[in-house]
RNA sequence: GGAGGGAUCGCAUAGUGGUUUAGUGCGGCCGCCUGCUAAGCGGUUAGAGGGGGAAACCUCUCUCAUGGGUUCGAAUCCCAUUCCCUCCGCCA
């Protein structure tokens, strides 16, 4: 979230942020709480602090005066009523502030949507096929690694089942991917909670906002993670982190869990938009400092993923109006899957600057002594996983059917195609 | 799930109603001393939010797991919640 003296102090700023961003405001109705908060903690501040000097002197009288005590009394039922107050006022306040979407990186294009997203560039060659592409989805069922009706009987719509070499090669790139970053770009390995609290779906942004998206139990209270970026975010919350130990980054592979009532009859065909998928998911903690040659830096290690599996890819830039609300400055990478003809969404790599850290109170001391800041995080997938098994489909079939396997992956997958 | 025990300043501990502005030890930091190191000696040691100030800084309030309550006054008493430990039960 935005710092509330920031606010305060750059009201002009933050509005011309929203609406970059297409957000309608809000921001008078949190100037006016944030006044009559501060009026009221004066108040409430000075009878505490005569309270306190007061019974300090009642505490060494022998005889306890019966009209201070009185006085002492009304004065608690004072500062009372008034904390109830403060209470009701931060509780509005918060709310609206968690619901302030992120400020716009300036190096960020303006524009109202996914339309004006600009390609920054692109790698690979688009294949010419020399007969008809065919879809995933055709490919998984001649192949009979993808179970689409079973999916479906067991749990539903947009659910599907990977059977044989369709479920080793999901393992083989997870697995692939993992070692990557973990060998080649220096992120630490993690094994993370599939399932978190509500503080921690706040702490990353996505409550108390985007509650319609997520799998939630009521009987225990705890939210299905859409991204493994949650867990992450959270792993150090509400900590201090000593000087030298930034910057931190880390790998993790988690299923993620979307309800995509959002989306209801967008992508129904295929594995592309499931209510549960795999990801790869690279995050950094950075001294603000260096967050957006971070970024940066992100990019081009989800970008290896694509290369090393022959994947034709372009990244692109995204615009204020298709700006994530916890990003502030974001790429897309884009596949290309040549049997159903599109560029596929495999990676979203974002730098948050301080929204998170702030909403999930990640700190770190710049030097021994020093006042503690808040980090940078940033997070990138490394990468989705559906979407680059399709694009690993369509892009490596042939005209007798099979599916050659990418080079990278034959150590893991034992076999050289998809026979 | 049942029964008990616990949660205090980075760590370890003391503290059962009023100079507690939470003591002590360890660790950390800064000095001093010292061929070097160690030891020793002295000092220091958190976070958040208000108010004032150009700033350095000054000042107030809160924080002894969390939230309530009792009281003029709570780390200390009461209630609820969370987490941890031990035992039992169940279980990949």
């Amino acid at each position: 979230m935005l710092s509330i003296q920031f606010i305060r102090e750059n009201p002009e700023l933050v509005r011309e942020s929203l609406s970059k961003r297409g957000e309608a405001t809000g921001l008078d109705e949190i100037l006016r709480l944030d006044g009559e908060r501060r009026r009221l903690l004066q108040e409430v501040e000075n009878l505490r602090a005569r309270k306190k000097q007061v019974s300090k002197e009642i505490g060494s009288m022998k005889e306890k005066p019966a009209e201070l005590l009185a006085e002492m009394r009304d004065t608690g039922e004072r500062i009372k009523s008034l904390d109830h107050e403060i209470g009701r006022n931060e509780e509005e306040l918060n709310n609206l502030l968690l619901r302030i979407p992120n400020l716009v990186h300036p190096s960020v294009p303006v524009g109202s949507g996914e339309d004006e997203n600009i390609v920054v560039r692109s790698w690979g060659e688009i294949r010419e096929f020399d007969f008809q592409a065919l879809p995933h989805w055709d490919i998984g069922v001649n192949k009979g690694i993808i179970d689409f009706e079973r999916g479906v009987k067991i749990s539903g719509s947009r659910f599907y089942v990977l059977k044989g070499l369709g479920a080793k090669l999901q393992r083989a790139l997870i697995a692939f991917m993992l070692d990557l970053h973990i060998q080649q770009h220096g992120y630490a390995e993690t094994y993370l909670p599939f399932m978190v609290k509500e503080e921690s779906m706040l702490g990353s942004g996505n409550l108390p906002k985007f509650a319609d998206n997520l799998y939630h139990d009521a009987e225990d209270d705890l939210w299905l993670v859409p991204t493994a970026e949650v867990p992450l975010t959270n792993l150090h919350r509400d900590e201090i982190l000593e000087p030298g130990t930034l910057p931190l980054y880390y790998v993790a592979y988690t299923a993620c869990f979307r309800r995509e009532s959002m989306s209801a009859g967008k992508d129904t065909r295929g594995i592309k938009r499931g209510h549960q998928f795999d990801k790869v998911e690279l995050y950094k903690f950075v001294d603000p400092d260096t967050s957006d040659g971070e970024l940066e830096r992100m990019v081009g290690n989800a970008e290896e993923v694509c290369q090393k599996l022959g994947l034709p890819y372009r990244v692109l830039q995204l615009c204020s109006g298709d700006l994530g609300f916890a990003a502030t400055k974001t790429y897309d990478i884009e596949v290309w899957a040549a049997g159903c003809g599109e560029w596929l969404e495999v990676s979203s790599c974002s730098n948050c600057g301080d929204f998170q850290a702030r909403r999930a109170n990640i700190r770190y001391r710049p030097q021994v002594g020093e006042r503690p800041r808040f980090v940078h995080t940033l997070n990138g997938s490394g990468t989705a996983l559906p979407r680059v098994f399709i694009a690993i489909l369509e892009n490596y079939q042939q005209s007798d059917g099979s599916i050659v396997i990418p080079e990278v992956l034959r150590p893991y997958m034992g076999i050289d195609a998809l026979r």
